[in-house]
DNA sequence: ATAGCTGCAAATGCTTTGCAAGGCC
DNA sequence: GGCCTTGCAAAGCATTTGCAGCTAT
């Protein structure tokens, strides 16, 4: 019979082979928040959150810590940084191309598939410029 | 014939109306600002921008008070704030729906007439939920 | 061994706030 | 006169940075 020991290792290897991936070193720091941010499904976080959950999982990281690895990950393209609020910002573990739903009053966002929403009719760039990448916002706010 | 002084005295007092219709006092630095912001077509500007064009001109004003009169103009419908860059705000002087154009290497932003760009598709809402505003932003670099 | 990482605390940059003095109605 | 505004400086927050000590390879 297989240990259950073995299936929690494959997944801590899968995570440090992630974190290979971008040229960076699996240290325990980046373990932690790697299994945070994508053993379960997309994520849309900010800073000061993933430190809260850390802590409270009993992981000892410094904040300083966690904004320097979300900006590694980000340039190593396992995450993608979301501005929709002046004041933080948001990083999200869905790299793919899609757009948001932000929940004004509870500062959560939600993804909206691409292929559920288009932008049409795009004219014509500026001269000696182009696209970067198109971001949509849709601002929600609870209905009266 | 017309003396000149009469025209630039009648943009002083539209400005007073409009400043008056906010219900704020046109104070001489709010005047200033008007000037600055609604005298010639569609800005994007930040208030430290702001705060140094208002300085170069000789206006005697303070940034807290340019802070102040922003969130002030923005909350009367006189200007729409446009969220693009984590680290700044901007301030838009075209409150009318419409989207935008960043150019990330020089941090300027660009309207977009909202009929030359559409969203189409938009899913269902979240339950309880409805519209505040959609924004796009069609962030640009420069072509290679 | 050594280049890369981490944690802390200090520094930064933008924005907000408290409060006394000044200005509009 | 009374209330709204302003300016200054201090405070606030999120984020970044410098650097000594630690760690993965």
């Amino acid at each position: 019979m297989t240990p259950q020991v073995n299936e929690n290792r494959t997944d801590v290897i899968d995570l440090e082979n992630k974190i290979r991936s971008a040229n960076l070193r699996p240290t325990r720091q980046r373990i932690s928040l790697a299994k945070l941010l994508f053993s379960e499904g997309n994520r849309h976080i900010t800073a000061e959150k993933l430190h809260g959950e850390a802590l409270g999982k009993g992981v000892k990281i410094s904040l300083a810590t966690i904004y320097n690895n979300l900006h590694q990950f980000t340039t190593a393209g396992l995450l993608r940084e979301v501005v929709v609020d002046a004041s933080k910002s948001y990083f999200d573990t869905n790299v793919e191309p899609h757009h948001h739903f932000f929940h004004e009053d509870r500062g959560l966002l939600e993804d909206i598939s691409s292929h559920r929403l288009t932008v049409d009719d795009i004219p014509n760039l500026p001269e000696g410029t182009e696209i970067s990448s198109i971001d949509v916002i849709v601002r929600l706010t609870k209905r009266k």
